[in-house]
RNA sequence: GCUGCUGUAGCUCAGAGGUAGAGCACUCCCUUGGUAAGGGAGAGGUCGAGAGUUCAAUUCUCUCCAGCAGCACCA
């Protein structure tokens, strides 16, 4: 038998016989290390115990203490004791696939009746018992047709599938065995089932999803189940997601009254005061920040004949995501019955779900120059798409929205420099609105595209370069970029650590030309000028659901709709109450006055709920003292302070950041 | 759009083949109370919409609409 040699971790090399498993490997070190080996580090790959290794190489055994594998592992492990015990309790259901995914791993099964929450309850009981009976995992190569023919010869269509879309290029066809149950799977696993923490996952829920995730395909039914290395990395994840549920913004826009949707609209917002406060204060931002940017601000109609949208390409592409009205150019407002009208007077038009083509529209009245560029035209843009009913999702995924869009007209020469341009001003908005930490995706050519390659390459090394010139790293996503240009999408992280996408910047040589722009070049010639399309928030409506939910509601004091409630205890304070308001309102502040018939407990208990920031009480002493008591919101002391004082502090603090308040940064000082 | 679940008072939810209940909120009265619910009384519902079964449907069946979770989608 042929030696190899292996390499540790700490250096040291031995020779072993060609074939040697990490297993062995293992028991020769040391009788406790194979007892808690779950998987090796072979030349950098993820090596199962069991699997032969035939050349030189380096290797180190993982246990438990190695958590990126131990995670992998339990999770994968787990996956394969779900299917198993699914199979032991309803033996006719079909197993399909079953992979690791963030925080646990999910298995796809196809079962006539659905799974039910107690069926939940009955698999994780068996999955318990699976676990302490630790089962030994046993794995085997097969060839490919012995695969198949045992699948066929056991019902598994869908494995046969699998086995036959596997490309016949020599790689392993892997059987595991978790006990007597047998699954196709590429492996690593674990060594017995008894490896898995059994108190540490938790099925979660049992949702539908496509047969290799292909809605033409057959719907089956995923159980999804998270896992950790113990029990305290479980509860802490269930305590994320209770986290996350309490910053519901549906919830939190009910109990702060901010807005509603109802069902003649779905999709769509009715924004009542308090939440309108908080989407026009962020709508006044963006303008001042836009034009102190380098914008010019334009509207654009709303519902634009198909033609538009035949040229633009949406038409042949898009029409299923946008709204369709017919009018008929016939009516004469006397007669508005169906059936006189007249099919030749019939127009189509659609609502605008983007603003791009009604941008190229403003830029090609009148000649342009090249003087002319770069040119922002930005847009609080109304767009209405017709997005899938199941996509809908709050106020973060609508039908009816509003972007903070532009597009800038430029030549190729000028594309690096506005994206620079533009990554710093995206930068100073985010921080300002509190998100200090963004990440920039950078998505490049892909596989079907238009344009030649000297222009990819020149634009795409425009945006590394403008990335790299403000001092940004960033994610490359080959293969992402759009069929006409590259483009950057911009993830903030909120306060629980979620990532959002909202900025985009996308080069665009397509539609301009599509539409027709130029302008005149400095050699007296007519060219094609680019588009470059971006956005900071993405939509208004959404990034207002993203706000309520990284602040729990609890607004920095700028942005929060009502900023002051002045609460009366005696309601011999009432005038004073009544001064205190108008006070507090000429200086800009968003007061009112509580002098409602009950307890100051009361009314605290109601305003901390409704998240108001600060609450002014006033009783006897107040009054005579030409004072105010300050109650700020998640605190529990109180503070007096004059008058005058409190009136200069809150109309400094109410002011936008980009006005001089104190921002995001340090609200709780407002 | 697909699969599953849900839809009863403003909100959160209970309930049953014989046209409905709680808590909170709301209105009125008493209470003037010092920092997270003072007391009492009252009003409030076409039980998501339509059709079917039935002597009788809000309850059972079907269709539709909307919401929720996931999938697919997000130019």
């Amino acid at each position: 038998m042929a030696q190899i040699s292996l390499t540790f971790p700490d250096g040291n090399s031995r020779s072993f016989e060609a074939g040697v498993t990490p297993a062995d490997v293992a028991s020769e070190i040391s009788k406790s290390l194979a007892k808690k080996a779950i998987s090796a580090n072979v030349n950098g790959a993820h090596w199962d115990l069991q699997w032969p290794i035939v050349e030189d190489a380096q290797i180190a055994i993982n246990t438990m203490k190695d958590d990126a594998p131990a995670l992998e592992l339990i999770r994968h492990d787990l996956a394969h004791i779900m299917a198993r015990a699914v199979q032991e309790i309803w033996p006719d259901v079909k197993v399909t696939i079953g992979p690791v995914i963030e925080n646990g791993w999910y298995y796809d099964f196809d079962r006539q009746e659905p799974f039910t929450p107690e069926d939940l309850g009955e698999i994780e009981k068996k999955m318990r018992e699976i676990i302490n009976k630790r089962d030994a995992v046993r794995t085997e190569v097969w060839d490919r047709d012995r695969a198949i023919a045992h699948y066929e010869a056991n019902g598994e269509p869908y494995k046969v599938e699998l086995i036959n879309a596997i490309p016949d290029d020599g790689q392993p066809i892997r059987m595991y065995w978790h006990g007597d149950w047998q699954d196709l799977c590429r492996g690593p696993h674990l060594q017995h089932t008894g490896q898995v923490p059994a108190d540490a996952f938790k099925l979660m829920r049992v949702s539908g999803a496509y047969w290799r995730g292909d809605s033409r395909n057959a719907q089956l039914q995923r159980i999804y189940g998270v896992a950790f290395q113990n029990k305290e990395d479980l509860r802490k994840y269930l305590n994320f997601l209770e986290e996350a549920e309490k910053r519901d913004h549906r919830r939190l826009g009910r109990e702060m009254d901010l807005f509603h949707m109802q069902e003649e609209a779905p999709g769509q917002v009715f924004w009542h005061p308090n939440g309108w406060t908080i989407y026009t204060q962020l709508q006044d931002y963006m303008r001042r920040k836009q034009r102190a940017g380098g914008y010019k601000e334009i509207n654009t109609p709303q519902v634009v004949d198909r033609k538009l949208w035949e040229a633009s390409g949406h038409w042949e592409k898009y029409q299923h995501h946008m709204f369709l009205v017919e009018v008929d150019e016939s009516r004469d407002g006397e007669n508005d019955d169906a059936a006189v009208k007249d099919k030749s007077q019939t127009r189509i038009n659609a609502l605008k779900p983007m603003n791009c083509p009604c941008h190229v529209q403003v830029f090609n009245q009148g000649l342009k120059s090249y003087r002319d560029l770069p040119l922002r035209l930005a847009e609080f843009g109304s767009c209405a798409r017709f997005e899938p009913s199941g996509a809908l999702h709050g106020i973060m995924r609508v039908r009816g929205f509003t972007q903070d869009d532009a597009h800038i007209f430029c030549t190729e020469a000028q594309i690096q420099e506005e994206c620079a341009r533009f990554i710093d001003f995206l930068a100073n908005i985010y921080e300002e609105l509190g998100f200090p930490e963004f990440e920039i995706k950078f998505a490049t050519r892909p596989e079907k595209r238009v344009g030649s390659d000297e222009s990819w390459d020149y634009v795409e090394g425009a945006l590394e370069s403008a990335i790299k010139a403000v001092g940004r790293d960033y994610t490359l996503e080959p293969g992402d970029g759009a069929f006409y240009g590259p483009k950057l999408d911009f993830y903030l992280t909120d306060a629980i650590g979620r990532v959002w996408q909202c900025g985009t910047f996308q080069v665009d040589p397509n539609l301009p030309e599509r539409l027709g722009a130029t302008y005149i070049g400095a050699d007296g010639d007519k060219h094609r000028p680019f588009m470059l399309h971006r956005a900071c928030l993405g939509s208004f409506e959404r990034f207002v659901g993203i706000l309520i939910e990284n602040w729990e509601g609890k607004l920095p004091f700028w942005l929060a709709p009502r900023q002051v409630v002045v609460a009366s205890i005696v309601s011999d304070a009432d005038d004073y109450v009544a001064e205190v308001v108008s006070a507090l309102q000429a200086r800009g502040v968003r007061a009112e006055a509580d002098v409602r018939n009950e307890k100051i407990n009361y009314k605290v208990r109601e305003h901390s709920m409704g998240k108001v920031p600060v609450i002014l009480a006033i009783g006897a002493r107040e009054v005579e003292e030409r004072t105010v008591t300050v109650r700020r919101l998640g605190q529990k002391q109180t503070q007096v302070v004059a008058l005058d004082a409190i009136l200069a502090e809150l109309g400094q603090g109410a002011l936008p950041p980009d006005l001089g308040g104190p921002g995001a940064a340090d609200a709780d000082a407002a």
